[in-house]
DNA sequence: GAGTACATCCACATC
DNA sequence: GGATGTACTC
C-alpha cells in the first residue's frame, strides 16, 4: 500500500490503520469510515509489515458484512484469498466441520434453525407429558447458550414457576433436550460457538493451529458480542492480543441475543496497554441529521463519550409527521415518495416490529412503487423449502429426528399421527432412533408397504447425498414427484412456491457438496437473501438497518410502546437500548429523514391510542419540523367500532357477536365472559379478541 | 388417514 | 389479523 491510501485517510483513520502489535480499541461512530479503516489496516499489515494474508483473521456481523469487506479486500490486497472474514458462526462451524469429532461430534452434524429447535423443544415437552409452551423455554435456553453458562446457573434467578413450569420440571426439560439433540447429532446456534469454545479450551494443538491462523485479528461490532463471543476472542488472542476490536456502544441493540455492550465499554481493562482510537467524523448524515442524532443518544447514560461531527454542513431539516392512523402513516410515506420520485432506492422505511411493514408495503405497491423488504419470513423459512431441506439433511444424517418427522409423510405417503405415534412408542421401548424404529415397523406394523417406500426412498437419496448437491435436489423432486405435490396442496399460490423451488435448485447448483450447502443456508440470516435493489424501496426493521445508509430515510413508528417498545420500558438498560436503536435508525440517513407516529395503531388487530415516542420529547424542538403535506384534510371519521373494555359486562347485557349473533352475557370476570347465543349455546369469549358490541 | 371448522394465542428485535 | 393446534367429520 502505498502513501496515497493513507493521505486519503483522516488523521484518526490513519492513526487507526497503523496500528501494528498488541490490542487496540477503535471507538467508531456511525458513519465515521469504519469499514474503510479495518480494509485499510489489513492492506497495511500485508504490505508494510510482512504480515501474511493466512496470518489475518477478521469478524464481522453478518455474511453480507464478510463478504463485502472480502471484496474490497480483493481490490486492494494480494493474495486476498487467503484472508479469513467470516462471522463469529461461520468460523466457529468450519472449525467443528475439520475438528469436531474432538468434541465428540459426528461427522455429518446438522444444524437446527430456530424452527427445528423449537419443534425438537414441543417433542420433549410432549415426551415429559408437559403442556408448557416452547417459546419462553427456549428464550432461556439460547440466554444461557449465548452466556456459556449451565442452564441451572440461569433457572437460580427465575422464579419458582416459569413458563408454567417449576424450576425442577424446566431442568428436566433443558437435559432432555440437550441429550435429544447429541442423540440425533445436531446442532443449534448456540452450540456451535459453545462446542467451538470447548474445542479451543479443551485441546491445546487444535488452540495453537487455529492461533497461527489467526494471529492479527479484527472483530467488528464488538459492542454486540456475546460472553461466549468475548470468550472466544480472548482466547484466540491470547498473550500477544493482536487484536483489534471495532464498533461504538451506541450502536448496541442485541442484547435480547446476550450481547453485552460492557465488553467494549471495559475493552481497555480486559486488554490492558490497548490504545484507543476514536474516529468522530461522520461523512455519511448532513448536518441536520447529526445534530438530531447526537441529540437523542445524549441522553443515555451507558456510552463512552463522545461527539460525532458531521462533515457534511446543513441539509434539509428532520421532518416529522404525526399520522391518524398507520394507514395514514402508510399512505404519508408512499405519497411522499412518490413526490421525491425515482430512483426509488434510494430509499429506505425503517420500522421497529416486522408486522409493521405489510400496510407500508401495501401502500406502495398500490401506487406503483416496488418495494423489497429485508427479512422477514426468509426464503429457507418457507414450507416448501425446508421440506427439501430436511430430505438432504436426512440424507446425511438419519439420526435427524426432527427433519424425519417432517418429511416422513410430505408428500403424503400413508404414514400418518398414529404411524408416527406407534413408531415413536418402538423407538422408546427399544431405546432406537426414530428411523430405525422405521425399520422394525416395516417389518411388524399392519401395513409396512409405505414404511417400505420410504426407507428405499431414503437409501437412493443417501447414496447421492455426497455427489452434488443440485443433482441431489432434482432427483428428490422427482422421486417424491414433489411438484404435484404442490400443486395438489396449495392450489391458489402454486407459481410462487414452485419458483422458490427453482430458486433452490440455483442455490444448490453454486454449492460445492450438499454438507457445505446446508451449512450455508444454516448460517445465512433471512436478512441476508439475495435481494437485488432494481430501483424498489428498502423497507426492514431498525436491526436489519445497521451498517447500512440510503439517502432518504423514513423511520415509523415513533410511538410510546413501539419505540421504545412496550417489553423495553420498565427497565432503564431496556430504555437505553431502545433509544440506541433509534439513534441506529436515525444514522441511517444521508441527507432526507422522516420521522413519522400515528395517534391510533392496532395491536393484535385492535385498534389503541398511541402517544408519540418521549425520545421526542427529548430533542429540543428547533432540531425538527412539523411536516404535513395534507393541510386540509379531510374530517376525521368516526372510530370504526367501540369495542368494549374489561368490567364493561356484568351479566345480563343483551350483545351481538359478528358470527354467533345476538346473545345475552351470562357472567363476566375481567376480560372473560360467558355469553349464552341464541340457537348456539354458551360461549367464553375474551373481550380482547372478540368483536362484542353492545345490542 | 385426510380434510374441514373452529379455538387459541399471539408478535420485539436475530446469528 | 394470521399462524397453528384441536376436535370432529367422512
Amino acid at each position: 500500500m502505498d502513501d496515497e491510501l493513507l493521505h486519503s485517510l483522516n488523521e484518526a483513520q490513519r492513526q487507526a490503520v497503523l496500528h501494528f502489535e498488541g490490542p487496540a480499541l477503535v471507538v467508531a461512530g456511525a458513519g465515521s469510515g469504519k469499514t474503510r479503516t479495518v480494509v485499510h489496516r489489513v492492506a497495511y499489515l500485508i504490505a508494510q509489515r510482512g504480515v501474511f494474508p493466512s496470518e489475518i483473521l477478521a469478524v464481522t456481523f453478518t455474511n453480507k458484512a464478510a463478504e463485502e469487506m472480502r471484496e474490497r479486500l480483493r481490490r486492494m490486497v494480494r493474495g486476498a484469498g487467503e484472508l479469513w472474514v467470516s462471522t463469529f458462526h461461520a468460523a466457529a462451524l468450519r472449525l467443528l466441520r475439520v475438528y469436531g469429532e474432538r468434541v465428540g461430534l459426528k461427522p455429518g452434524f446438522v444444524v437446527y434453525d430456530e424452527d427445528d429447535q423449537t419443534a425438537l423443544l414441543k417433542e420433549v415437552l410432549k415426551e415429559l407429558g408437559l403442556a408448557a409452551r416452547p417459546g419462553p423455554i427456549k428464550a432461556l435456553l439460547d440466554r444461557a447458550k449465548n452466556r456459556g453458562e449451565a442452564p441451572e446457573t440461569l433457572l437460580q434467578d427465575l422464579p419458582e414457576y416459569y413458563g408454567g413450569l417449576s424450576r425442577g420440571r424446566l431442568l428436566e426439560v433443558v437435559r432432555r433436550y440437550g441429550e435429544a439433540l447429541r442423540a440425533q447429532g445436531a446442532l443449534d446456534f448456540g452450540d456451535i460457538l459453545l462446542y467451538a469454545l470447548r474445542l479451543l479450551e479443551g485441546d491445546g494443538e487444535v488452540l495453537r493451529r487455529v492461533r497461527r491462523r489467526a494471529r492479527f485479528i479484527h472483530v467488528d461490532e464488538y459492542q454486540d458480542t456475546s460472553p461466549v463471543q468475548y470468550r472466544l476472542t480472548k482466547l484466540l488472542a491470547g498473550e500477544e492480543a493482536n487484536l483489534m476490536a471495532v464498533g461504538d456502544p451506541d450502536q448496541g441493540i442485541y442484547s435480547f441475543r446476550a450481547a453485552d455492550i460492557k465488553n467494549i465499554l471495559e475493552f481497555t481493562r480486559d486488554f490492558p496497554g490497548a490504545k484507543v482510537y476514536r474516529l468522530e467524523e461522520n461523512y455519511r448524515s448532513t448536518e441536520a441529521i447529526l445534530r438530531f442524532a447526537n441529540a437523542v443518544i445524549a441522553r443515555n447514560a451507558l456510552r463512552l463519550e463522545k461527539t460525532l461531527r458531521a462533515v457534511r454542513p446543513g441539509g434539509e431539516p428532520v421532518r416529522l409527521y404525526r399520522a391518524r392512523d398507520a394507514r395514514d402513516e402508510a399512505r404519508f410515506v408512499a405519497e411522499e415518495i412518490q413526490r421525491l420520485g425515482p430512483p426509488f432506492d434510494r430509499v429506505a422505511v425503517l420500522y421497529r416490529t416486522n408486522a409493521q411493514s405489510r400496510l407500508l408495503e401495501q401502500a406502495l405497491a398500490s401506487r406503483g412503487i416496488g418495494a423489497r423488504v429485508v427479512g422477514g419470513v426468509g426464503f429457507f423459512e418457507r414450507a416448501e423449502v425446508k421440506d427439501l431441506l430436511a430430505y438432504a439433511r436426512l440424507a446425511l444424517n438419519p439420526l435427524d429426528g426432527v427433519s424425519l418427522k417432517r418429511v416422513l409423510n410430505t408428500p403424503p405417503r400413508g404414514i400418518g399421527p398414529a404411524t408416527v405415534e406407534k413408531l415413536t412408542r418402538i423407538a422408546q421401548e427399544r431405546g432406537l432412533p426414530l428411523y430405525e424404529a422405521l425399520r422394525v415397523g416395516a417389518e411388524a406394523l399392519p401395513r409396512p408397504e409405505p414404511l417400505r417406500h420410504f426407507l428405499a426412498l431414503m437409501e437412493e437419496l443417501g447414496d447421492l447425498a455426497f455427489g452434488p448437491a443440485e443433482g441431489f435436489f432434482r432427483h428428490l423432486l422427482e422421486a417424491t414427484d414433489y411438484p404435484a405435490y404442490l400443486k395438489e396442496a396449495y392450489p391458489e399460490d402454486l407459481e410462487d412456491r414452485l419458483e422458490n423451488v427453482e430458486e433452490l435448485l440455483r442455490a444448490a447448483r453454486e454449492a460445492e457438496g450438499l454438507v457445505e450447502f446446508l451449512d450455508k443456508v444454516a448460517l445465512t440470516a433471512r436478512a441476508e437473501e439475495p435481494a437485488e435493489a432494481g430501483g424498489r424501496v428498502a423497507l426492514m426493521t431498525l436491526h436489519n438497518a445497521k451498517g447500512l445508509e440510503f439517502p432518504v430515510v423514513f423511520l415509523v413508528g415513533v410511538e410510546e410502546g413501539l419505540l421504545p417498545h412496550r417489553s423495553s420500558a420498565s427497565t432503564l438498560e431496556g430504555l437505553e437500548e431502545e433509544r440506541r436503536l433509534f439513534y441506529v435508525g436515525l444514522t441511517r440517513a444521508q441527507e432526507r429523514l422522516y420521522l413519522s407516529h400515528a395517534e391510533e395503531r392496532e395491536v393484535y388487530g385492535r385498534s389503541e391510542s398511541a402517544r408519540p415516542s418521549r425520545f421526542l420529547e427529548e430533542v429540543e424542538e428547533g432540531l425538527y419540523q412539523e411536516y404535513d403535506p395534507y393541510r386540509e384534510r379531510p374530517p376525521r371519521p368516526a372510530p370504526p367500532t367501540h369495542k368494549p373494555k374489561p368490567g364493561a359486562y356484568r351479566g345480563g347485557e343483551k350483545v351481538v357477536h359478528p358470527r354467533f349473533g345476538p346473545g345475552t352475557v351470562v357472567a363476566a370476570s375481567g376480560d372473560e365472559v360467558t355469553v349464552h347465543f341464541e340457537g348456539v349455546g354458551l360461549k367464553r369469549l375474551s373481550l380482547r379478541y372478540a368483536d362484542l358490541r353492545p345490542a
